[in-house]
DNA sequence: GTGTATGCAAAGCATTTGCACCTCC
DNA sequence: GGAGGTGCAAATGCTTTGCATACAC
């Protein structure tokens, strides 16, 4: 049994087949994943499982702090709590993700926090803009 | 005529009635508003306009660099293009709006060039976070 | 006149909900 | 046995698309 299902039933959630499938998935998630990613995953191993579970799941682990979800431009995606610690710079232009540790936001959220005493989650949603590829393109049309 | 209106003649475009009573309408506009903003809107003016058109003009729009949007924690919003220059804080537990100037944000956008060649649209996606009331609300906690 | 714009209805997609049934503890 | 969990189907909300019609230039 994996920690997830541990912590859950050691909280009084019932483990249930479907849950511990999908707490193990998402346990050993690669990244940052949509509901959909994880039924994909999940079916694979155990077909029956209904996405609307997976989306029951994702929200109960989120609400137990296990799970996070952010957003990025085409829509939210799903991460454990304890590797959401990076933020994503995503060009519009080639789609390229990029990631930037935490620290280099740190001097912005103080910023944040004494400016404003707004306590910033500023992974939860990417930073769009243009990378130096597409910059770079650009600067030469063609033509 | 609008401003919006004779910009998009100028370019080529046909102005119907719709059309420059939407534009009308998006260049008045009080800050960040969705489709359906605009749709209503426009419909006390004009109200056998279709909410499809207003998608397709506002893509219009948006093509010719007359507005853009953005992404709040609850959907995207648009605005006119000269009016996108402050970022937001949304506070996830009470939903508390706030504007910070771009210039706050500056710092953060060198470090990204020069660190990352990234060009980064800050202003594309609201910060959420918890303000400063609700910190405070949660340090005293019920009981 | 002709090509562009519009309205309408329908399709998409991601997510949520209601409800009967099932099963974990 | 009973609360809690699941599957299914349908509803929702937002946005896009196809197509026949209307109208700006």
């Amino acid at each position: 049994m994996g920690r997830f299902s541990q912590v859950l039933r050691d909280r009084g959630y019932r483990i249930t087949v479907q849950r511990e499938v999908i707490l193990d998935e998402v346990e050993a998630l690669p990244g940052h994943v949509s509901p959909n990613d994880v039924h994909a995953r999940v079916a694979a191993r155990f077909p029956q499982v209904n996405v609307t579970t997976v989306y029951r799941t994702l929200e109960l682990l989120e609400h137990e702090g296990l799970v996070s979800h952010m957003h990025f431009h085409d829509g939210a995606r799903w991460h454990r709590a304890d590797e959401g610690l990076h933020q994503h710079l995503v060009c519009r232009q080639c789609g390229l993700e990029e990631q930037v540790e935490l620290d280099e936001m740190q001097p912005l959220a103080r910023e944040l926090l004494s400016r404003h005493g707004f306590h910033a989650d500023l992974a939860h949603f990417a930073i769009v803009g243009v990378c130096q590829e597409c910059v770079r393109a650009a600067a030469v049309p063609v033509g």
